[in-house]
DNA sequence: TTTTGAGTTGTTCGA
DNA sequence: GTCGAACAACTCAAA
């Protein structure tokens, strides 16, 4: 008797939540679900419904469905498949639990607090159904509640907060995909009106489709990750440190779409970085790889800040900027937008943008300064453009890094720090090579110039004025930076 | 307990 | 041409 009930409960399936963690190798959720011995369903809610969960931007839904289609047909290989379901997930993973008898659901962790609610919620629901619910760590190098000052209270300051991390201790090695996935192949949730093909989310754009930039610049998904991680490794990574600034010379890893949704792991990067520099002989090896590093320390911080201040997409971190005088001025904004600010580092940037969903870290410091500082504009708005455009549009490094630049910040660039749109374009891009590929108006523009048309008169007019001047924008700034006293 | 110094990414000005 | 100072206020850790 005793036997029977056994082996009848070791026939409940159990539940994978997927969420920001669409891959088979390092998913600490889904190794544990394939240790516990059961039938594992993967399932996905596709959720726009659920109380202050924003929605994805146009460029991250497009990722997002070839990251779901690929993840699909990496379960299809292994004999099992992807679950796709829409609707509020405190009621659809609990109705799929029961649906299909599930005995446990288990999911990576989220960090946001409105998807900490989701899951709370989930988890509540779940154990008045004496199903197990268990969370994992996915996402993060450290969870954010495990770094504290000497006094216990959350870090305000990078560089202290990196230092404690590495008191906590070395990130543990990645996990490998499970060697044994027992995965459930049948039709998902047979009760459940809530079960839908990919394609019924209508993720990608159709009328117009406007992704073809995209699709021929980015492999979404697990595999594009781990090829983008092995060229980074061999081709980069030894001069890291010194090029990663240059927006030309592709020195930076573009591997952030890819941590954005999971499709790898940082444990997996600070541990490939690691082996790639120990099998390296080349100068700087140490200083490349630290400085690797300290980028997904920033990545860490972000959520850091995101954990301990859930408005940070909202909300000035420092209140003070409440009083900030943001100009509204829909026709500054626009031209920002496009491309058509006159200058050409900041104009490179928005089209580049536009047209392949991401943008060089160096050039993105550049145009949020310009749009803060120089247009007067509202970090906000800049925000909301870069969640809506890029493919790596992430809840805390968005958000955390645009409150940086303004000045709103926990730990902040300093008001008077204004960047000089044609100095940064003639020290980080000095032949002129990287505004050249975007602004085929600069075609033939000596390098001497190309930061600042304007002084080649008539000759290049077909490109934009410029919608301000540096020096009065500038003033401009600082007098109303200043006066927030 | 108090003090001190350092802190991702810069620019301008005047000597 | 180069070079140092000034441009705030606050956080955090070490002394």
């Amino acid at each position: 008797m005793a036997t029977e009930v056994l082996r009848s409960d070791l026939e409940r399936p159990v539940i994978v939540w997927l969420r920001d963690d669409l891959r088979l190798s390092d998913n600490p959720a889904l190794t544990a679900a394939a240790n516990c011995g059961r039938r594992i369903i993967c399932a996905f809610v596709h959720d726009e419904e659920s109380e202050g969960v924003r929605p994805l931007g146009g460029a991250a839904r497009w990722w997002l469905h070839g990251a779901l289609r690929e993840m699909d047909d990496a379960l299809r290989g292994l004999g099992g498949r992807l679950c796709v379901h829409r609707g509020v997930a405190s009621v659809v993973i609990p109705q799929l639990a029961a649906d299909s008898e599930a005995a446990a659901v288990y999911w990576n962790r989220r960090y946001g607090a409105a998807e900490r609610h989701v899951d709370e919620a989930v988890k509540t629901t779940l154990k008045a159904q004496r199903i197990e619910a268990r969370s994992f760590n996915g996402h993060l190098l450290y969870e954010p509640w495990s770094i504290k000052t000497g006094s216990g209270t959350p870090f305000r300051v990078f560089s202290a907060f990196w230092r404690a991390a590495h008191g906590v201790g070395e990130p543990g090695q990645p996990l490998g995909v499970p060697a044994r996935l027992n995965l459930f192949h049948g039709p998902c949730g047979q009760a459940s009106t809530t079960g839908v093909e990919l394609a019924d989310l209508a993720l990608e754009p159709t009328s117009p489709d406007w992704a073809g930039g995209l699709r021929s610049n980015w492999r979404r998904g697990e595999a594009g990750a781990q090829a983008r991680l092995e060229f980074f490794l061999n081709e980069h990574l030894h001069e890291y440190a010194d090029l990663r600034d240059f927006p030309d010379r592709s020195a930076t890893s573009r591997l952030s779409p890819y941590l954005r949704f999971g499709n790898i792991s940082p444990r997996q990067l600070w541990h490939a970085a690691e082996a790639a520099a120990n099998a390296t002989t080349s100068l700087r090896v140490h200083q490349n790889l630290e400085k690797f590093r300290s980028e997904l320390g920033w990545r860490e911080f972000s959520y850091h800040l995101l954990y301990h201040n859930p408005e940070i997409a909202t909300q000035n971190l420092q209140s003070k900027f409440d009083q900030m005088p943001w100009r509204s001025d829909a026709d500054a904004l626009r031209a920002w937008q496009q491309g058509k600010t006159g200058y050409p580092i900041i104009d490179a940037g928005m089209r580049e943008l536009w047209t392949t969903g991401w943008m060089h870290n160096r050039v993105r410091m550049v145009v949020a300064s310009f749009l803060v500082k120089h247009l007067l504009i509202d970090w906000r708005q800049g925000e909301a453009w870069f969640w809506d455009t890029l493919v790596d549009a992430d809840p805390a490094n968005n958000a955390a890094s645009w409150q940086w630049v303004a000045g709103s910040g926990a730990d902040a660039a300093p008001y008077f720090r204004v960047f000089n749109p044609v100095l940064q374009g003639e020290k980080f891009d000095p032949d002129g090579r990287y505004v050249k590929r975007w602004l085929p108006e600069l075609d033939g523009v000596s390098s001497s110039v190309v930061h600042r048309p304007w002084q080649l008169g008539n000759n290049v007019e077909a490109y934009a004025e410029r919608i301000v001047e540096h020096g009065l924008a500038r003033q401009r700034a600082l007098d109303a930076f200043k006066g927030l006293g």
